[in-house]
DNA sequence: GTGGCACCTGCGAATGGGTCGCAGGAGTCT
DNA sequence: AGACTCCTGCGACCCATTCGCAGGTGCCAC
C-alpha cells in the first residue's frame, strides 16, 4: 500500500476501457491485472485483496496475493482503483469510478451505507465553518449508529470481520 | 482487543481512584496494572500499547506486551480506559475520563485535533437529520484536511506511522 | 499470618494483513 | 525474432495483536 501519488480518479466503465488507460500510462497489460480488474468490476462493492486473489469464487484463479497487492497499488496510482477502510478488518478495494462514494458504517450491525459526496456537503460545510477542517469520508468512513441500531445496547465495539451489506 | 462490553466511561482523576474502581469491580490490583494506569495518566494523549510496555521511557519497566494488551482490554471493559484508531498505525489507548474527546486528523500533515463532543453536535445533528445516522468520532476520527493543508498537493494517503502532535 | 484458589503474568508461538527481495517469465517496442 | 524491462510467483519477513500454558501472586478466609 502507501500509494505515493494517487492520481485523480479515472472514469472507465469496463475492463476494456481500463486496459486502454493502463496502456496510455505505459503499464503492461498482464493476465493477472486483467483478472484484478475483472473481479473489481464484477464485485457489488469494495472487496478485500484476498477475495480478489480468490478470483471471484474460483472463477478466475489468481495465484499470488502479493502480486494482487502490487497490482492494486499500481492501479490505484493511475487512478483506476481506490481503497478504503471500513472499521477494522482488511482494506477494501474498488473501481475508482464506480465507487467515488463516501460511507456511513454502523458500529453495531455493521451495515454500510454508501452516499454520494454531494449528500455530505452540508456536513462538510459545518466542519469547515466550525473548525476550518475539510473532511473526506471516502478513505475512512463515518462510524456511528444507523437508525435501526440507535437505541440498541452496546455490544462490542471492535473488529470488523463482517463486511456489512451495502444499502 | 474486542471488548465485549465496554462499560460507560468511568470518571477518575488519578491512579488511586482508578485502583478503587478496579477493586470495586473485583479486579486484582497488580503491579503491572498500576504501571499501565500510571503511564496512561502521565501521557499527554493517547499512546500505543508498545509505549505503555516501555513504561514511559523506561521509568516504569514493564516486561510483557501481551499482558499490556490484556490489561488494557480489562481496564477498557470496566470503563477506565478507551482506545481509538487514528488512521493507520497501532491502536492508541487513553484514560477514558481524561479523553472523552473526538478527533479530527489531517491526512496530509497528520496533525490531530481533539475537540469536545459537544463541539461536534452541529455536525452530528446534520447527519441525523439527513441520514438518520448518529455519528461518533471517538473511536474512529474524522479524516480530512486541516486549514493549513487545505490546498496542499496530494502526497500519500496511507499509513499513519507518525502520530501527529495534539492541538 | 498462612493457606488456598482463582486470577494474572511472562513467555513463546501463532495469526492476520501486508510488504519485500529475488530469480525467472512475459509484455512490448523495434 | 530479439532485447529490454516490467511483472509474477515464491518465500521470507514485519508489525500489531492474540492465545495457550505453566508458574506466580493478589485477595479472602480462617
Amino acid at each position: 500500500m502507501t500509494v505515493a501519488y494517487p492520481g485523480p480518479a479515472v472514469v472507465v466503465e469496463d475492463v476494456a476501457a481500463a486496459v486502454e488507460v493502463m496502456r496510455s500510462q505505459g503499464l503492461r497489460v498482464s493476465a493477472s491485472r486483467r483478472v484484478v480488474l475483472t473481479v473489481l468490476f464484477a464485485a457489488p462493492g469494495p472487496v478485500p485483496a484476498e477475495q480478489i486473489a480468490d478470483g471471484l469464487g474460483g472463477r478466475f484463479p489468481l495465484s499470488d496475493l502479493g502480486s494482487v497487492y502490487r497490482n492494486l497499488e499500481t492501479l490505484e496510482r493511475v487512478g483506476l482503483v481506490r481503497h478504503l477502510h471500513l472499521g477494522h478488518g482488511p482494506g477494501l478495494y474498488a473501481v475508482a469510478e464506480r465507487d467515488n462514494q463516501e460511507y456511513l458504517v454502523c458500529e453495531h450491525c455493521h451495515a454500510v451505507r454508501a452516499v454520494s459526496p454531494t449528500d455530505l456537503d452540508a456536513v462538510r460545510g459545518r466542519l469547515r465553518d466550525d473548525f476550518g477542517f475539510t473532511a473526506s469520508f471516502g478513505h475512512f468512513p463515518i462510524v456511528g449508529r444507523c437508525a435501526d441500531c440507535r437505541d440498541a445496547p452496546p455490544r462490542d465495539h471492535d473488529h470488523g470481520h463482517e463486511h456489512g451489506r451495502h444499502a
